[in-house]
DNA sequence: CGGGTTTGACCCGCGC
DNA sequence: GCGCGGGTCAAACCCG
């Protein structure tokens, strides 16, 4: 392709980089360095804090300190819920049309995380203690002005960025309306030929619209309208679905499929084995696509000394695993705050960095949620559905989403991470990685430099940011196709520029429109918040699921990024840990008693 | 005593 | 087929 990128490398990583000029705008005492907090609100001091330079996107001012929790002090309250109106009420960006289907969208991940910026007020005990020069004094009141001026223009350009992507999304949902009318009528058309050949059956099968990057496994189901009678009730489920998926959906067609042919000893949802005595390779590819789909997972790295992140749920630990290359023990962990959510996690430490916590969730909660569990059930959710929309094998987007891979990958570095050989793909909300200085400018001289600014049509409107779950879809999109799971459909698409129907996801945008959008984004040193954001934004407003109500907050700072979760999951809880396999034991008592 | 954790065993998928 | 590694189970154990 016309880039000359290519995600041969694995990991392929993207970067949503930050302003240099905004970074350096400030004070070292202005510099967002992340610092863990306990419930307290007191700074964890005991691991060697990263250098300023370390993590320099903007975290939340005003993060929660008072928290009094004393069950779970030694938690990172990674997701709480309170200050969200206070929170909010800070947004520089707000969207008060109730009737806009992305009212609910909140740009705003609310990590919870007790992470604190250095320019908090624990901090200024540097400028309070009365012995500062006049001049430090006018110095800190210039840097005042400055921020208070960066903050103003991220303002905008959030409003701005908020606009955009309420945009797509009305033209999604009319796109996606009008493609549920083509499918059901197409459909309906293929149904009544079959009857009238075999003349059997009635299984209808409903196209369960999709919301706004929702998972995807309509299409796969509607393949299988000649799916013979044993699968039929897997139809059903399917399409009972209501047309709004809620955020219970992946779990729901989990369960379908467990119910159906591949329930383990355990009721675990294992992936069902592909068969391929029988049948049509389309099928295959389905079952392999859904496979993966399944098996979506979202993680969240932080630098946490704490065992285990407080995302407002609650956890059983049923069993720990030495992982290969990684000496920390990995922990897993099943929500209990109801009976068979299918929701789970693995904690583990990072071999590297001991210090950051890697926290990967999989499914979504089948019951309601605390106001506390919501962020960081409305993103994982949402973020899943990122992926299992981006890796649906429809043969939209292509083009478009490599396009958006590429212009990422043309100015960025680590942000989102694209692995071939991930057998789940995986969303990681990475609050640990320092953002790369943005390549290009912004502002009016800010131009970004579109690989496809000078060969593709790729016409971009301005109207169009659907823009990040693109980039990610197309991440998972890529990692799926790397991973041979989807092919045919990949070779159709790519074949046919334009199928008879509307692409989903193929918003079309002009190359200068997404460059605003970009500079707009790259340009704000919240960036990563804004992007992490914009993923659970985006699924909230379709799933409405779980995400009833987010949180919001600008305390989300998540680099997200797209890879493996086997391959990242490089961290350990702390406890004593046991593997049939290696019987090597750690004994730290921190992560009992979570 | 109930709930959570520990830990040895087991199952399964995958690569060789 | 075999071994490896990931994931899970479930009895034993611990703790409040």
């Amino acid at each position: 392709m016309a880039s000359g990128l290519s995600f041969d490398s694995d990991p392929i990583r993207l970067l949503f980089p930050h302003k240099p000029t905004v970074i350096n705008s400030l004070s070292d005492s202005h510099r967002t360095t992340c610092r863990l907090m306990d419930p307290a609100g007191n700074v964890n001091t005991s691991s060697s804090p990263p250098p300023p330079t370390t993590i320099q996107f903007p975290l939340n001012l005003n993060c929660n300190h008072d928290r009094t929790d004393d069950k779970q002090i030694n938690e990172m309250d990674f997701f709480s819920d309170k200050k969200h109106e206070e929170d909010r009420s800070r947004l520089p960006v707000s969207t008060s049309d109730p009737k806009s289907p992305v009212t609910e969208l909140d740009f705003n991940v609310n990590t919870g995380l007790h992470l604190v910026t250095g320019n908090t007020s624990s901090d200024q005990s540097v400028v309070d203690d009365g012995i500062s020069p006049n001049s430090e004094d006018k110095r800190a009141k210039n840097e005042l002005a400055v921020v208070q001026v960066e903050l103003e223009r991220m303002s905008m350009e959030n409003q701005q960025l908020k606009e955009l992507l309420n945009e797509v999304t009305v033209k999604y949902n009319t796109l996606q309306t009008h493609f549920v009318t083509m499918m059901q009528q197409n459909q309906s058309t293929e149904d009544n030929k079959k009857t009238s050949n075999d003349g059997g059956g009635g299984d209808q099968l409903m196209i369960v619209p999709r919301p706004f990057m929702d998972l995807g496994l309509a299409s796969p189901a509607a393949v299988e309208t000649d799916e013979n009678s044993q699968s039929s009730s897997e139809h059903d489920e399917h399409s009972r679905s209501p047309p709004l998926l809620t955020n219970n959906t992946i779990d729901q067609r989990e369960e379908s499929s467990e119910q159906g042919s591949h329930v383990t000893r355990d009721g675990s949802n294992k992936v069902p084995r592909l068969s391929s005595s029988k049948n049509n390779t389309s099928r295959n590819i389905d079952q392999a696509t859904e496979a993966t789909i399944r098996k979506a997972r979202v993680s969240v790295r932080a630098r946490s000394e704490a065992p285990m992140i407080a995302d407002g749920c609650q956890w059983r630990k049923y069993g720990q695993k030495m992982a290969k290359g990684n000496p920390c023990p990995r922990a897993y962990y099943r929500c209990t705050m109801a009976a068979g959510c299918p929701v789970r996690k693995q904690v583990q430490r990072c071999a590297e960095d001991r210090t950051i916590l890697i926290t990967t969730y999989e499914g979504n909660h089948n019951h309601p949620l605390p106001p506390a569990a919501m962020a960081m059930a409305s993103t994982t959710s949402s973020a899943a559905r990122m992926l299992l929309s981006g890796s649906m094998p429809s043969s939209d987007g292509i083009m478009n989403s490599n396009f958006f891979a590429r212009t990422f990958l043309s100015c960025s570095s680590s942000m989102a991470t694209i692995s071939a050989s991930a057998p789940f793909p995986t969303v990681s909300l990475d609050l640990t990685q320092t953002p790369n200085p943005l390549p290009f400018q912004r502002g009016g001289g800010g131009q970004f430099q579109s690989p496809f600014s000078n060969n593709q049509n790729q016409n971009f409107t301005g109207q169009n940011p659907g823009l990040l779950p693109q980039i990610f879809g197309q991440a998972l999109y890529n990692q799926s196709k790397f991973s041979g799971l989807q092919m045919s459909q990949d070779m159709e698409a790519g074949s046919s520029s334009q199928s008879a129907l509307p692409p989903l996801h193929h918003q079309v945008a002009s190359p200068a429109a997404l460059a605003d959008t970009v500079t707009a984004l790259t340009a704000d040193p919240n960036f990563s918040a804004v992007l992490a954001a914009a993923i659970s934004s985006v699924f909230n407003g379709g799933a409405g699921g779980g995400g009833g109500g987010p949180p919001p907050n600008g305390g989300g700072n998540g680099n997200v990024t797209t890879t493996n979760s086997n391959n990242n999951n490089n961290g350990s809880a702390t406890t004593s840990n046991n593997n049939s396999h290696a019987n090597n034991k750690v004994n730290n008592s921190s992560f009992q008693r979570n």
